[in-house]
DNA sequence: CATGAATGAGCTTTCATTCAT
DNA sequence: GATGAATGAAAGCTCATTCAT
């Protein structure tokens, strides 16, 4: 014979499912939210169609977020400024020499952000920063200081090791941010537009930069010679 | 008997005057228009403000531009184009080596376009792309194609006196158009909320970006070396 | 063999507890609605907060009201009808004479009604009556009325005795009803708002009323002479 | 032969025309508001319907009054602490004793405010005070203050003159006041739902309060004795 | 019975756009 | 042509109420 549930585990199951409901709900709203943030931007996406597109009503969504900023700080935290302590800890462990580590970089920055949806929030923050001051504030103290920090040392520790010459690292910082904030705006606005034939190769743009990045960081040309 | 206007004479002075002031309405509009988009973005600047700012009334702006997506449209239609020509010949005569080319090249565009208003175009055509597709693609074909034509001719120049070392030009373009790109956006957007002491020096980034590029590129180290 | 409770026993037993939590819900609930509305009013409280306050969820409250309206309207029900007996009562066998009467009802309403938070349900009636004219009429009848009689008996005492002046009782009526309703009603809004050095002493207030209503109906002047 | 008008007074017509309906906009706006204000509430008013009753669009009233808020503000200012400078000039240049003169106070503020809808503004703000703490302050600041101020200078007089007793003005000032906000308050809540034959005579009313309160204030019986 | 996640009507306020003058 | 008063469609957010569990 066939054991029923209990009357007990029906109830406990039901309220696993409801709660897994509810556990699922912020991370269904923050795909919804990422979705159309980076696709209409952030003042021309509307609350009640981020509810929609993750299949709750409108209410619901300011049950979890207080407010439409706070939903935008939140995708921002789940897919950019949360994962830097993983990537800090990458940096400190990374064992190949600086020249490895500043083409690994930016070959993992394209891989996980740059060719994925999170590369569309740098080109939101870049088109409506001044109109969302908090928002800008926000952004910068969570994504654009951690993100340099990171790449200071990057290059501090080329030159400290003698692989890189001496350069003011201040400034150095954008050496490599400059073309990853480019591609990522390229990508989301003009490139949208562009036709197949005239598209950008993302990896060859990026071997590009990296190739005469290095050659003009190194102390003595890179033992990885340029790729053309 | 003196003579006196006639009415006949009236009429047509004072619609001489009004066409005149008709023919003026537009640029007047697009300048104040110019102005706020720049300043303020497109979605935060009100249709009312541009008309103020050109001295009309409200009305006035929409029997000139059917919509404000047409004013901007017709913003970037009479802001971008149109100084190629110029930089073009610039070019062509210019007589000192592709370093020097190239390093003048872009101090050039930091003062001329950088440094200026006109540099809010780019950071609005990035901003508003993504809703504009038509636009878009004027864009791409008015101003992307002739500056990257320019500069792979720069490029080119250095490549075949031997002063660069060999490269896809195709994508060499990109190692001068990010620098800029980012610079233009970066003052039109995460710049203006920094604090003061964080801001960003636009000269001392662009030498950093000339050297490192220069120390890339050319075949042995440039005359003039790096400046820090 | 041991006697288990069976399982009809335990469900008897089961039942009897949530019956007793059952029967004290609708008054946790209506002493939660009290504290809640009188503080905070009636549009200004929350259901949810109310719910909290009850120690029981939102879903609950409307359990037992049907509607934040009935639960309004049930507190009122629950709060002021009911000590008017014992009042009467105390007035009957009041020995003192009728200067001393008034002057101690008047006294005995601040200390009883005015100073706690029962006062703060004429300010709910004075406030919601025109949204809730059913309720309004059920007022009238169970306290207005009640009360008014009150304190029409202690003036026509007064008046048979020869200690007041011939007067309107009907009229005479408002001489104390006014005073009180206004110290009620002011306590619970505008008094709310106003600075601590401007604030309204309650018994300096209702001492010059008494005083200056004593002269008033006294036919010589009252044995105990105004307190300024 | 009829003279027809000119284009210019054709012009100056129109113009004059809708200047007029300008200029009536605010005041038809808030008669709509004082009438919708007094009957529901201020929270209970949706600002549609205040449009809708003045016979404009809801975003015309917003084009002359910035908020809810303001105007309520405007409304309390049209009717009631605008009149204040007129009230003050009479108060000062009554030429009556003191006993005559606080009787036609009481009066003149039935006839102008108690009996108009006027009065329901002081309904309102006992109500929602608590709910609106700006608007508490604001209706402090305009009327609580300057109506305080101008009963206290009545008692003032008449103590200066000898014709009232010594009292402590700052409270005596609530002797005037309980009564009038109390006819205010009833008449607004519960005497809206009260039957015909119960209802409060608001002459007989205050005359009752204006004879035993000068019983109670004169130093010796008024001259004009009590009217009962 | 009790829960609390989910709902969606409803509110104030903004602003591009229209149109009578 | 020019005006600016008037419009009304949105948008963000709240909260009384419902209902699956």
């Amino acid at each position: 014979m066939p054991t029923l549930p209990s009357l007990c585990d029906i109830t406990a199951n039901a309220r696993a499912k409801r709660e897994r409901r509810k556990d699922a709900r912020p991370g269904e709203l923050l795909e919804a939210a990422l979705e159309l943030f980076v696709e209409k931007g952030f003042a021309a996406t509307r609350a009640e169609e981020v509810a929609k597109l993750a299949g709750v009503s409108k209410g619901t969504l300011f049950l979890y977020f207080s407010s439409k900023e706070e939903l935008f700080k939140a995708v921002v935290r789940e897919n950019i400024s949360g994962r830097f302590a993983e990537w800090n800890t990458e940096l400190e462990t990374f064992e190949g020499n600086s020249t490895e580590l500043l083409r690994y970089c930016l070959t993992a920055w394209w891989e996980r952000v740059g060719s994925t949806k999170a590369s569309g929030i740098s080109k939101l923050m870049m088109s409506e920063a001044g109109n969302f001051p908090e928002l800008t504030a926000f952004y910068q103290e969570e994504v654009v200081r951690p993100g340099n920090d990171l790449i200071r040392r990057i290059l501090q520790r080329g030159v400290d090791s003698g692989e890189f010459r001496k350069l003011d690292v201040e400034y150095g910082v954008y050496l490599l941010l400059a073309p990853m904030m480019f591609l990522a705006l390229w990508r989301h606005s003009i490139g949208l537009c562009v036709a197949a034939e005239a598209a950008l190769d993302p990896v060859a743009y990026l071997n590009t930069h990296i190739d005469n990045l290095l050659l003009g960081l190194c102390v003595r040309p890179a033992a990885d010679t340029p790729s053309v």
